[in-house]
DNA sequence: ATTCAATCGATTCTTTGATATCGATATGGC
DNA sequence: GCCATATCGATATCAAAGAATCGATTGAAT
């Protein structure tokens, strides 16, 4: 069995392989070296090969990795053949669009049903997804043991929405708030912020400029 | 002038840095010391400190930052006063949020215009921006000097497209499509990517119930 | 059969970011 | 006016990630 925790890095650097070699299916490449995703991916090939040692042991001198093997190796390992439950919370206009989005299935994530605070939106559907009022949050997250919560509600209640939900047993938060979340050890809060990836964008665009 | 380029990490905390000073608001704080801002933001005060001193140069012993003044350093550091045009491609579900969004504007992002290879949603307007056909890309982007191209096409036209906004001057790119997109040195490439989040969400379950 | 080239995997080195420590400074209390 | 304390800023130590090197292994070519 592959070594177990591997750094975040590289955890942000395996879908990207595994899209990668997802991507190759039309030729008929029965083997990859890390090398040649290295070479495509504009990564350092050794880096590839450690992150590689991770989730797969397969891997033969000048012949590469099994490609269908490493593949699925991957998505074992991203837990991608092993659905998670989740469930949402704030129904506003970005929470529908994630209710809406297909595409979660496949990266194994099952949102059961969202909440929201708001009696006018309670009892109607997105996606095909319930929205449920706030007060059988609690209730459902236990009976169903859901470790996973999507906060998309206004800043101004995601703290309190994080507590609701980490008391109901949640262990890891998507948040989309744009609010720091305190959270208890062990559990986990993955910011998605755009907030951030605009300050990348401008902080390139000035020393772009001020530098050359 | 407060030291030059940063790190990626310490841009990532920046952003909320700003929130968490803004937040303050309603209260009577005129000082903030690095040491509330870490405590509050579960982070090490002198990490915060360092970040701090890349944007600003005030700060005084036993008093803290001026609130004020931090927070205007802090807009100006990541570029909110300073508005920066972008064009988007790809005027499907996701480009047309992105295109309602109102937030942009407060982190110094403007929008132009959207376009789409689609003849059937050119012409068509979305969030108050027009949507034009691809050939008046490269004319647009050359004409305004868009530094920022934002892509949501399908992932296998979005190196297609990221090569035609580079040829057009662009020299950083928002790429919300999932695969890897290759740039010549100097162009900066911001992926967003949900798989990215949920494998970090997934293998910290899973990290939580192998160990414990 | 032997040699050569490609690739893996382990070890080492370097760089970078985070944490700890220390002195300097300014404010408030005595 | 002096001293204690909070805070800043700089320096040094520590840990982790990335890059380079090297030996080992395998398959192909001669």
């Amino acid at each position: 069995m592959p070594g177990r925790s591997v750094s975040k890095q590289t955890l942000v650097r395996l879908p990207a392989y595994l899209h990668f070699l997802q991507s190759l299916s039309g030729e008929e490449r029965r083997y990859v070296s890390a090398t040649a995703v290295a070479e495509a991916l504009g990564l350092n090939d050794v880096v590839v090969r450690k992150d590689l040692a991770a989730v797969s042991s397969a891997g033969r001198p000048k012949v590469g990795y099994g490609r269908a093997e490493l593949i699925a190796e991957l998505e074992h390992f991203l837990g991608y053949d092993n659905s998670q439950d989740a469930i949402l919370v704030g129904a506003g206009k970005l929470g529908r669009a994630l209710l809406s989005y297909e595409g979660f299935p496949q990266y194994g994530l099952n949102i059961l049903a969202a909440f929201d605070a708001d009696p006018r939106v309670c009892g109607t559907e997105e996606g095909g997804k319930k929205i449920l009022p706030m007060e059988k949050l609690s209730n459902l997250c236990r009976r169903m043991k859901v470790r996973i919560g999507i906060i998309t509600v206004p800043g101004e209640h995601a703290q309190k929405v994080c507590d609701a939900l980490i008391e109901s047993g949640v262990l890891a938060v998507w948040n989309f708030a744009s609010v720091h979340l305190n959270v208890p050890e062990g559990v986990l809060v993955q910011n998605e912020n755009m907030a951030v990836s605009l300050a990348i964008l401008s902080n390139h665009l000035k020393e772009r400029f001020s530098t050359k």
